[in-house]
Parts: structure tokens; sequence; C-alpha cells
DNA sequence: AGCACGCCGACT
DNA sequence: GTCGGCGTGCTC
């Protein structure tokens, strides 16, 4: 999707330009300057600056592109990256010195200063920003501070005369002689303290008299540490496994197999190099395995592999499967996600960073793992929108793959059961090539999907339990009335927290909304608390209506509180669990409820996004959609493709054992095209049909969007403050642009602050990106209004 | 005139 | 990010 990286970069150091030229303040003659090493670095605090220093003597060897430097600027002190290594230098006057490194050796790969560059270009970001982002922040802001253990090891064996005497004079050290002795003469100290906690002050004169020797060693905080990984061996491909899996293979070769004829055209030939590869496979036709035995591949030919996999994805299941798989060797793989620790996120870095590492599994950030050698990298779920970053720099992790592919001369392969369109037209038209799987392995045809008109549900309002109609419908709740016979498991999916979604006034209409944010609040009924989903605030319901006084409040809409106690009500007798965040507070919570569902301690789960993706549950034959329009209804040009991707999603968690699934989705809107092309999983179908409502309104992929955002606690200020900017980029706006006014958000405040957006849209993004970067970069904005810019923008609500 | 404050630009 | 220079405008 994204152009190329910037055809780069800076103006080239003028060598020429400062012979004889005479040096104020310089006590060194311009030839000794001449002969010293200059190092450009880019200072990595928030001016984005590029200056020149010089290397001293003493840390010449160390320093090269990517190292890491502390220099002088004025009277401070402040972390650079050298960027360029130079002879000379085009500054007038004497050069500072570098101070001292940061890390043993280069923390940035000269790819990864590529891609930063690219990156921030693309974006309109600082490059310091895309830098700064690039390493965790453990890594930046305490490199190589590893814990370390002492190792213990017995010198000699003491005579046994000695060993008596230390029994009466002094028992704990002849514990710890014992202790080691039985230990094959080694222990580490904090093994010793576990028995005997001051094992730290009884070493000591054992170590003084000879007896041990100690030597520290690094520990390694493993986000693993407890788990075992038992070896598993590559599967049988099914045939087209095979294709696309040599698609893959050839690939790494940067050859192009089977589609050759359509690469052939492709604009660019450089993308023949290494393609990017689009598979789009359905749920359950071994994605994952063809990945494991591509990067067994590419580990074979000695190079190195990274995987993206969305956030919440990034289970232990996931990565289980990985670590099995390449078992053999310690150390071969490192994770990076959001919840490890710091230390241990540090630690996982630097085992990429001290070339032990050699698969990289992440979610978004990890694109910018330290790798060497790279052969392939994988974007697992390719479509997820949480692989856009929501804050600067707003990159978008899988464009960014592709990048670095490019720089890194590997090929990419991006992995979805449902594209987004902006990978699928880019394999349409020959820019990525398409490989296909489209069976389960399992050999199972897809669950049935039925589809429910909530419409007619609500009119025929039937004598049971009238009051749940519109949650669950006879249709579903005769569906789940089976499983509960047969002992078969059913999944309820709603996108929605809370019990009721709104409050409204019966008298004048208006909704109870949050004083911070604009939009209604949702009742959670365990402790009868109205709370605003967006900043959290929480108040107790009022009896009279806030705006015209009258009583008289009605709730209206529902949630999973309310749904589960709508399934209490119709079926006393099943054993369900609820899972949301407001459920899942305890830690392992989460896990512990999807281990008692596996061992079927649970008849039905009841839960929002949290159990849409990749679970496997073998027995689970039924899924409910209780509200497929939730997402339709959203504002943004996506909310159709969004909602196509979420049934597909979902309806594959129906079915994937002995028993063929159903899935029931309820909808007031049973015609749309996301519900009945997923109702035939026709993706293709679909993809078709909505490319060309994008075709028609200009729409991505067939333009690219920059979003601009003024917020601010006063709503005249911002909207002022984003016509102003307007108005600057009406002067002289890229032929082929296409400009919205300024417009509230579709969430027009939140917390406390009144946010306007204005849309522009180019199929010249770089020019119109370079046009918005000059009118940013000129503009005062109060200080009390933020302006933010986001370029390829993932919610345009 | 003297001083406080805020904006702008430089930093090697 | 931080500092210094400079212009503006207020106060004495």
């Amino acid at each position: 999707m994204p152009d190329h990286p910037a055809s780069s970069v800076r103006p080239a150091a003028q060598s020429l330009f400062d012979l004889g030229m005479p040096r104020f303040g310089g006590e060194d003659s311009p030839s000794l300057q001449m002969a010293q090493r200059i190092a450009r670095v880019q200072i990595e605090t928030a001016a984005a600056l590029e200056l020149d220093y010089a290397i001293p003597e003493k840390l010449e060897r160390q320093i090269g592109i990517g190292t890491r430097v502390m220099v002088p600027l004025q009277h401070q002190r402040v972390s650079a990256v050298v960027i360029e290594l130079l002879e000379s230098t085009e500054y007038n006057a004497k050069l500072k010195e570098i101070a001292s490194l940061v890390g043993s050796r280069p923390m940035f790969t000269p790819g990864l200063l590529k891609l930063a560059n690219w990156i921030a270009e693309y974006y309109v970001v600082p490059v310091n920003r895309v830098l700064r982002t690039m390493l965790p922040q453990a890594v930046r802001e305490k490199p190589e501070t590893f814990l370390t253990d002492s190792h213990l090891k017995l010198a000699k064996e003491p005579p046994p005369d000695v060993f008596e005497k230390l029994h009466s004079t002094a028992p704990m050290q002849a514990r710890i002689l014992e202790k080691l002795r039985s230990n094959g003469g080694e222990a580490t100290l904090s093994e010793l303290r576990r028995e005997l906690p001051r094992a730290t002050a009884i070493i000591k004169p054992l170590l003084k008299a000879g007896w041990i020797t100690r030597s520290e060693v690094r520990v390694e905080r493993d986000p693993f540490q407890t788990e075992e990984f038992l070896p598993s061996q590559p599967l049988t491909f099914t045939e087209e496994q095979k294709i696309a899996y040599e698609a893959i293979i050839a690939a790494l070769d940067g050859k192009v197999k089977g589609e050759a004829d359509t690469l052939a055209k492709t604009p660019r030939p450089e993308l023949r190099t290494h393609p990017t590869l689009l598979l789009h496979g359905v749920t359950g036709s071994g994605k994952t395995e063809v990945y494991l035995q591509s990067i067994a591949e590419v580990l074979k030919r000695g190079q190195t592999a990274l995987v993206l996999v969305p956030e919440i994805s990034l289970t232990p299941q996931t990565i289980e499967r990985f670590k099995a798989r390449f078992s053999a060797q310690k150390d071969a793989i490192a994770v990076l996600h959001s919840h490890l620790s710091d230390g241990e996120r540090h630690d996982e870095w630097f085992k990429i960073h001290e070339g032990r590492a050699q698969i990289v599994i992440g979610a978004r950030s990890a694109i910018f793992a330290p790798l060497d050698n790279l052969g392939l990298i994988i974007v697992d779920e390719e479509h997820e929108p949480s692989y856009k970053q929501e804050d600067a720099p707003r990159y978008h992790a899988r464009d960014v793959a592709v990048v670095r592919g490019r720089i890194e001369r590997c090929a990419v392969l991006l992995g979805s059961a449902t594209p987004s369109l902006e990978s699928f037209q880019n394999a349409t038209t020959g820019k990525y090539e398409l490989l296909h799987m489209t069976k389960r392995t399992d050999g199972k045809s897809m669950p049935l999907i039925r589809i429910v008109d909530m419409r007619l549900e609500r009119r025929k309002g039937t004598e049971v339990s009238f009051t749940n109609t519109g949650i669950l419908s006879q249709k579903l709740r005769n569906a789940v009335n089976d499983r509960l016979e047969k002992k078969e498991q059913t999944i309820l999916f709603l996108n929605r927290r809370g019990f009721n979604t709104s409050l409204g006034c019966v008298s004048c209409g208006e909704t109870v909304q949050c004083q911070e944010c604009a939009i209604p609040m949702t009742l959670h009924k365990k402790d009868n608390r109205l709370v605003c989903h967006i900043c959290g605030a929480r108040r107790v319901p009022p009896t009279k209506c806030p705006s015209c006084k009258e009583p008289g409040l009605k709730y209206s809409g529902f949630g999973t509180e309310r749904v589960e106690q709508a399934v209490r009500e119709v079926f006393p007798q099943a054993r369900m669990a609820r899972v949301d965040t407001d459920t899942m507070q305890r830690k392992n919570q989460l896990r512990d409820t999807l281990k008692d569902f596996r061992a079927q301690k649970l008849d039905i789960l009841i839960g929002t996004q949290m159990i849409a993706k990749g679970l496997d549950f073998p027995n689970v034959t039924l899924v409910g959609v209780l509200n497929a329009d939730s997402a339709l209804n959203l504002p943004d040009f996506r909310a159709a493709e969004r909602t196509f991707q979420l049934l597909v999603q979902v309806a594959g968690r129906a079915g994937r054992g002995e028993v063929k699934g159903e899935v029931f989705v309820q909808t007031h809107a049973p015609h749309s095209p996301a519900i009945q092309f997923s109702r035939h999983n026709d993706y293709e179908g679909y993809a078709a049909q909505e490319l060309e409502h994008r075709l028609a309104f200009k729409y991505p992929p067939f333009a690219h969007m920059v979003l601009i955002s003024a917020r601010g606690k006063h709503e005249a200020q911002a909207e002022f403050t984003l016509q102003t900017l307007h108005k600057r980029l009406e002067q002289d706006l890229p032929e082929g642009t296409i400009m919205g006014e300024p417009t509230p958000a579709a969430l027009a405040k939140a917390h406390g602050q009144h946010r306007f957006q204005l849309l522009l849209r180019s199929d010249k993004i770089r020019a119109l990106c370079a046009h918005v970067k000059r009118v940013v970069e000129g503009l005062t904005v109060p200080s009390e209004i933020y302006v933010s810019w986001d370029v390829d923008p993932m919610n345009v609500g």
C-alpha cells in the first residue's frame, strides 16, 4: 500500500567545503580537523536536529552507523544516534566531541535507520520521534541492565578435618559446602538463599578461605520461564498448503511462483526481487502450519524471521505453537508484546540484538525488532486495525512491514481470512502475489449461517419472556436449548459491555450523557452506576431528566450484563460465564475461565471481542451474534468491512470439532451486503461489491487519506483553529486532492475536549503529505489546542 | 526607564 | 528539550 521508501534523504556532506576555511576559536588547524573522523548524529530529544560531532580517538573503533551516543548540546548532555560517518563538515566552528557511548554496540541497524526515515516522511513526524518509538523504553533508558546472580563453585574438596571443625564452629558454612557438594559442586546464590536466607553473608568467609569461587552471571527475565514446551513435528500439508508453501519458498529466493504473468506487469520492477505475498486462507485452513514450515526453511538458510500478530492474538496458545516447533534451539524465539514487564521486554530485545534469537513474534511495535539478515516477515491477520498506532508516529505495522521487506530485501507474507481491501486490491493489481487456501485442513465444511431478522422477531413478541425477545430470538433460544440437551457448547457474542446502553427521557427525548464526553452513559447494574465508556466517569442514575427535569426516564439498548441476565432467566439450568473487561479484572481470570470452558465445565460463554478471536473450542457447535449491526451503524466508511470481517471471524469459532457448527446472526439489516456475503463466507463477492463503492466515492484503496484533528476545552477555539488550518491548506493544495470541511468528529467531545476534524483525500499521497507537512510546520497553535494529523487513518468516524 | 513575559530560533 | 535574545506592553 505505501509508496516507496523516501529516495533518501539529506544532502551529502560537502567534502570540499572547508578546505582552507578559517575557523574561529580554532586552535586546531583545518587539516587536523580534516583528518579527524566526524559523526553526523540525530539528536533524540524533542528537537529533530542533525548535528556533526568529532569522534574522540578512544571511541573511534566503537562508533558506527546506528550507535547511540551522549553528546554535549549547549549546556546539556543529550542522547543521539549516529546516522552517518564523515570526513569533513560544512560546520564553521570547532566541533564538540562525542562524550560517551550508550550501549556497547549499535542499537539501530542501517536498515532500521532507513525505515525510520521512511516513516518520518510518509507519516509526517520528526524522525527523532520515530527513533524513540523503535526502542522499548527500558532499552532506551537503561540498556544492558541485566539481572545478575552469583554462580558459586566448590574450588576444592575440603579435607575431612576442616569439615569437622566447620561443623562445630560454623555450622551454616558447613551446610553450604554440603549443599554445593550434593549439587555437583555448584549452585547459584539465589538457590542457596531459598534455603538459607542469610547465605549472602555466610559465603563470605568461605570465599576468603578459598573453598569456593564466585562469578557473576546474567539471569534472563524469561516470560515463559515456568512453561514447558513439548516439541512438535511438521504436519503433512494439504494440496493447498503445499502450493502456498512453495510460493513462499520461491519468494525467499526473490522469485515468483505461479502468477508470474501478473507480476511482470508491475510498474515497479524492483518488487520482483522479493515479492510481498497475500495469503487469503479461510479459518481453519492451516495458515499457522504454513508459517511454521516457511520459517523452518528460513532458519535452515541461516536467515531470521519476524512474525507480527495482533496483540489480542498473542495468547499463550499462539506462542506455544511457535515455541514448541522450535524448542530444539534455546533462545531461538524472542517474544515482544505489551504484557511483558519492562525487564522482560529489555531482555527479549537484547536476545535479538545479540543475535541469539532467530525468530521474533510480537505485536505492532515488533516490526522494529533489530533482526539482522531477515529472510521473511509475516503479518498474520493483516486486516486487524490494531496494527495501526493511534498516537504519533501513527504508522501501520503492515505497511511498515512491506517497506521493511523492501529495505532488507526479504519476502513479506500477509495472511488473513478476510484481507483488508487495501491488501486485496494490491494483490489483484499484481503489486502483491495472491495465494489462496479455501478449504479447512480437517476437511469439514464451513458452519451453517442463519440470519435472524430481528424486526420480525420484535413484532412477534412471543409469550415466553417477552422482554428478552429483543435480545435472544426464538430461533436462537431453540438452538441454545438443543445444545444444552446434547451437551454441546454455545458462544454468545455481543460487542457491548454493561446492562443497558442508554438512559433516555420520555418527555424531551434527551439521553443522559457524560459531562466530559458526548456519548450516552451505560448502566452497569452490578453496582447500579451509569458509566462513561470513553472516560470511565461514573454517576448514580438520576431519577429526573437532567435536561427537562421531568421524571420518566427509560433504559434502552442491551449489553453483555443484560444478556447474561436474559440467558439466566431463559436457561436457569445452564452453567455460564460472562467474559468482558468488567468480569475479567483479576489476573489470570480470563485464562481460567477459558480453561473451564474448554474442559466443558461451562455450557455457555457470553462475551465481547475478547472471545471473538483465534480461540479454538472443539465442542462449540453454536455461535450467536446478538447484535450484528452494532459495528455496521458506526459512521465510518469501513463500518461494513469491519462487520463482514467480524462475522466471518466469529463464525470460525463454531464447529471446529467433529460436529458441524451453526451460527445465528441477529440483525435489523438482514439484506446488507456485509451480512449476506458473510453468510456464504464469500470474501471475493463481498470485496467486489465493496470495492465498487470505494471506487465510486474515491475512498481507500483508490485514494489515500489524511485526517487532521483539532481538540480543546473551548469548542469555538478548536473549531477556529481547524478553520484556519483549512484556509492555509487551501492555498497550493496539490492537484487531485479532495478536501472536506472542518466538521465535529463522530465523538464530538471526549475527556472534556471538543473535537473537530478535516479529511483530505488524494491518490498522490506523497505530494499531499509534503503539503500537510509544510502547512503544519508553519502553523502556531494556541497552547490549549491540540492539532494532530493521521496519514492512512483507520478511524474516520 | 525598568522589568516581566512570551515567542522564536539556535543548538555541532 | 533548553536557553538566550528580543520585542511588546505594563508599571512606576
